[in-house]
DNA sequence: TGTACATCAGTGAACGCGCGTTCACTGATGTAC
DNA sequence: TGTACATCAGTGAACGCGCGTTCACTGATGTAC
């Protein structure tokens, strides 16, 4: 994982000759396809090189050496490395949606809801280590657009999930300003969970239930908490 | 501030000649002090370049310039720039720990309370942003032991509110394991906070109150909580 | 269907550059007598 | 107090290396007729 030059070769693009074979019909590989699967390796090798770096500090010939590709190949894809990153970010935050989609159209009853919506969590971050450590760890990233558009997704993730709330018992009288405050801050333990998530996958793999039973703890004390609060009047 | 060599003259150091003037009884300057500074000069252009930069990605060379230093001068403080961002998070959070000491010092009634919290954080944030931004950014570094160091300091400060906390109404009767949840969600609340204010000072310094009294109502809503909840019997 | 030309993804060599690290050195500070 | 030697923080030159970017190129795919 670490250590020089052991990428899977999966990640390998096929030598240009070998690419273009005939197919049955006797045409060669779309152009179009060939591109894209090249773009495809680049964004891939990038993700893996991100498990122990930084986009900040990830080399133009790290990545194409990582797609099995020549140096100058990346520019027909990408202008700089940021591009590169924007679009992974792009492409991690499809799969949280996919996760917030899932979870929605499961449920009722509350306490069940929590710990559905926790294991759900789980399980994508098992699914999707590399995408949640490149957010994760990019959040705060020195590269300005990459930061920004994660924060945008993560603002517009809680908007989405304030809307979905806003049908439960209890909480479904509070004006909108209420609403998002309880949607932040579910959206914010969410994150953080999904950061331990990561480091006890990682370092610790037999305190993974600990860290499920806690963040469903949390989870619940924050919804019990609605019935504690007093949500300002509806302006 | 981003461009290139415009670090403030106050970082370099005085070539070693001028340095080592006699002092008023006719001796020169302790060699230990003279190092000393040196290291400072380091850690102080270490700092700066991390406003826009990655750990990982700092450079001994860009370093040792910004400290007005020959790029050998390093080795005679540090073996790895790592060793350099270990200083830097001890220091950090030494910060970190006198804002607690402030907030401590204070309060009796609720709701005072957390209005003075807050205020404390705010104003360590702006005092020390180069700390809170470099702790913010590294907390996931791919550098482990910073990144190890940044967590154990979190948890141990977690701890001490802890014990804080089991001084007040309510919670003084809760076994220590929702304690420490409550705590956790507090530090959590805190950390979050500290990185929009970050952004915000920066970006868009006019939304300041806002974020203030967000963080307000937040930390009430957390506190409200412990009235509807039913901690643990304790075992 | 066949031919001639255009397009363009990927190549590989070349460039200049800043990097980390090493080394023998210098000269002020520290110390032993 | 004075002298001779040891220590050691900082220097500056040197090294080999991998980087980003450019360029003219190749050869398969695409297209016009």
């Amino acid at each position: 994982m670490t250590l020089l030059g052991e990428h899977p070769s999966t990640l390998v693009v096929v030598p240009r000759t070998e690419r273009s074979s005939r197919r049955p019909d006797g045409s060669g590989t779309p152009r179009s396809v060939d591109k894209s699967r090249t773009r495809r390796a680049l964004l891939d090798g990038a993700l893996d090189l991100l498990a122990d770096r930084t986009l900040d500090n990830l080399g133009i010939r790290e990545v194409t050496r990582a797609a099995g590709v020549s140096p100058a190949a990346f520019y027909r894809h990408f202008e700089r490395i940021d591009d590169l990153g924007l679009v992974l970010v792009e492409e991690a935050f499809a799969t949280l949606r996919s996760l917030m989609r899932d979870a929605r159209d499961d449920v009722n009853e509350a306490d069940d809801m929590i710990k559905r919506s926790v294991a759900a969590l789980v399980r994508h971050v098992h699914d999707h280590r590399d995408h949640y450590r490149f957010i994760a760890r990019e959040q705060y990233s020195p590269v300005i657009s990459v930061r920004l558009a994660i924060r945008r997704e993560i603002r517009l993730f809680a908007t989405e999930l304030a809307t979905d709330l806003a049908r439960l018992p209890i909480v479904n009288t509070w004006p909108t300003e209420d609403l998002v405050m309880l949607a932040d801050m579910i959206v914010g333990l969410m994150v953080d969970t999904s950061k331990r998530l990561l480091d006890v996958i990682e370092e610790a793999p037999d305190r993974e239930p600990e860290v499920i039973r806690d963040t469903e703890r949390r989870l619940r004390y924050l919804t019990n908490g609605a019935v504690a609060w007093k949500p300002r009047p509806r302006s």
